[in-house]
DNA sequence: CACCAGGTAATTC
DNA sequence: GAATTACATGGT
């Protein structure tokens, strides 16, 4: 479809873009722990960094405003990383029918998007992810940016750095990965960096057999240090754009087992039961009960979490 | 001070 | 294969 009869999309001056979006809530998108990588501001837009590129947002009711940027970087880069062109109102109709129990999580999430981002990034940063908290991961992800990051503009009169290349990641010392707080990741971090090069080859190979075996690429990502099954899933999910995946963390476990009646006791079943309940919207699906499940933490950790499952 | 955090890898049976 | 445990770091 051409980008005209698709979008309301115009400049309004010059390196400054408003759009016209449906089913679209910036701040949950940004802010529900599927990236690392924007701050919020006073007046509740968003600074990010994106493909070496700086990103100033907001949103007014249904009206986008992105600068600096134009015309041509919506079409290559923005619309494809906000996942505009997906139909999210088709996917939450599936999920409410599939699934009557997601209406709660599905109602608190609506406007949630799976943004596409890099998979080198969101291998790292998931990596990272692993038995950590979101604002530790943020920290982590921040110090390796402007340390290692390539500078990417002034915004606001503060600097702003890209996400760093395997290249320079590849170099890093196992002290200077400590030293971002990697904990005791960082032997896997060092492995994972250099092998990176040769994983991904492997990866767009696997992918580009024609057949079937999309199922079968995460045990390529699985052959990195560090990279287990949620973690491959949450790569696939957030960095190569496969939707048919369902992530379960401690968060999605909690949920599922207290609001699905039939859900399975191991994770590998609740996984493969909710892409078969929910396809191709899965990952949105299992973004909306990890949306739900944080909503309230700070009640539900202390007395609840002990009482949940086992 | 014990427990937890978007789990994984190593060990054990 | 399933179950158990250590793992660093910082916040309650």
């Amino acid at each position: 479809m051409h980008i005209d009869m698709h979008f309301d999309m115009h400049m309004v001056e010059s390196q400054k873009v408003e759009l016209k979006v449906k089913d679209f809530d910036l701040a949950k998108t940004v802010d529900c722990g599927q990236c690392f990588r924007w701050s919020r501001q006073e007046d509740d837009s968003y600074i990010g960094v994106v493909q070496g590129k700086i990103l100033h947002i907001y949103q007014r009711d249904d009206v986008l405003t992105l600068r600096p940027t134009t015309l041509d970087d919506m079409k290559g880069l923005w619309l494809d990383y906000f996942d505009l062109w997906r139909d999210y109102s088709m996917m939450h109709r599936r999920i409410i029918s599939k699934g009557p129990w997601m209406a709660g999580a599905a109602a608190a999430g609506k406007g949630i998007r799976i943004l596409k981002q890099d998979p080198w990034e969101t291998t790292i940063t998931f990596i990272l992810s692993a038995n950590n908290h979101i604002p530790r991961i943020s920290a982590s992800v921040a110090s390796l940016a402007t340390r290692y990051g390539d500078y990417a503009g002034e915004f606001q009169g503060k600097a702003y750095y890209g996400f760093p290349s395997f290249e320079a990641l590849g170099q890093l010392t196992l002290e200077e990965w400590q030293q971002c707080g990697a904990g005791y990741r960082a032997p896997y971090l060092v492995k994972t960096a250099q092998e990176w090069p040769g994983c991904f080859d492997a990866l767009n190979n696997h992918l580009s057999m024609s057949s079937q075996k999309h199922q079968n690429h995460r045990q390529v990502l699985e052959t990195l240090p560090g990279v287990g099954p949620k973690v491959s899933s949450c790569i696939s999910l957030y960095g190569l754009g496969y939707h048919r995946q369902f992530p379960v963390d401690v968060w999605v476990r909690r949920r599922v087992k207290a609001l699905w009646p039939e859900a399975p006791s191991s994770n590998r079943d609740i996984e493969t039961k909710a892409i078969d309940l929910f396809g191709d919207a899965a990952g949105y699906a299992q973004q909306l009960l990890f949306y739900e499940a944080r909503l309230n933490r700070t009640q539900q950790n202390g007395n609840k979490s002990r009482l949940e499952n086992k």
